[in-house]
DNA sequence: GTTTTTATGGTACAAACATACCATCAAACG
DNA sequence: CGTTTGATGGTATGTTTGTACCATAAAAAC
């Protein structure tokens, strides 16, 4: 055998220059050859760790959708000790806008393999129901802790209230992507209406 | 001359046709053959009506966008005599709901454009900005009427409270296109936060 | 030291695509 | 009545795509 490469490690490199090119030139335009010139590696080789196009495109989608998790779960890691269900809240939803250029990137590849979903059957609709679902319980959680300790009104529906914010958070990263907004107005605008669902006690 | 035909409805015809495929296959599945099939003319047709491809596109875009402000004001007209600022701003937002069959085409290619847009520089921003921003406006000025009337806290910012309702309603639209919920929950959600912006005077 | 494997490059190929070109038919116009 | 012109069909062409095939270097295994 030759050098014995660590195929992990190979197969991630090629996913990183597939979402770089989908993010500068769309998913649509992404071609085997493109996504090996930007790898730096030769078409072959990209066959050869991702048998198929579709099976590449699939790997690409499950390597966004986990680091979308990694990244959620860092943000409310670093939200400082003892966190109020708020801070929480902000920072989990606030992930959603797309600040940096990495976030900018997964957030339009990520919408870009949404709306292919719709239609191909190949991609099936499991990290797009699945990721969801997920973190509107926890977002449920989070808003029944506030209300029992009184940070929240607890006539409001929990419920309803998280999918408005999951709502609300996916809508203003759509806006910010399509520049339609600031990522800094998008979220002050979120921080808005966490206010309204948070009253400040005085 | 032979039959002398009716450029425009030629043209609405063949858009019909691409809007069609594209619900169905994919706005980057369509190709100029896939088009002519589902219309039932010949290629040579379609680019008779429409020189090039991105044309075709554009034209396309266009006429979406003319469709969807549209079915908006036909859906404030039907609202009722004398209608409350409220039953008007649900009933444009409920709008971004798709629920028949046409809106659900709608806002699919609607989507797939957006995302487009994006990264190709030939669909300029024009449709995805404006539209918007006209919407956003008009949101303002009946939250103001209503806040004027006391059918709305004047406390709130109306400004903010407009961005979310778009951004809730968009998010909402979204999420039904994925499967992810029923046009009825979302429409549910939608209503119930309406509910918390216009609070019932008892 | 020979024989497997593994990793890689290059190239060939069939399909699909957008578009350009050639041809035709029929209605209007003079 | 002939000629121009708008509307249409068919086909050719060059390019790009995904994928299959052939080849080879080199490390491991024996």
């Amino acid at each position: 055998m030759p050098k014995l490469v660590d195929h992990e490690e190979r197969r991630a490199h090629i996913i990183d220059a597939l979402l770089r090119t989908a993010a500068e030139t769309g998913l649509h335009a992404v071609t085997m050859r493109s996504v090996a010139t930007e790898a730096g590696v030769s078409v072959r080789l990209v066959q050869y760790y991702f048998d198929t196009k579709e099976q590449l495109l699939l790997a690409a989608l499950t390597r966004l959708a986990a680091r979308m998790g990694e990244r959620v779960r860092d943000r409310v890691r670093t939200v400082g000790p003892s966190p109020a269900p708020r801070d929480i809240v902000e920072a989990v939803l606030l992930e959603a806008v797309p600040t940096d250029e990495e976030s900018r990137t997964f957030h339009l590849v990520y919408t870009a393999y949404a709306v292919l979903a719709v239609t191909d059957p190949a991609l099936a609709g499991q990290p797009f129901l699945a990721a969801p679902n997920e973190m509107e319980d926890f977002l449920v959680g989070q808003l029944a802790a506030a209300q029992r300790t009184g940070q929240s009104d607890p006539r409001l529906d929990a419920r309803q209230e998280a999918v408005v914010l999951l709502a609300v958070s996916a809508g203003l990263g759509l806006s910010v992507l399509l520049g339609q907004r600031t990522a800094q107005d998008a979220a002050a605008v979120l921080r808005y209406h966490l206010g309204r669902l948070f009253p400040e006690r005085r």
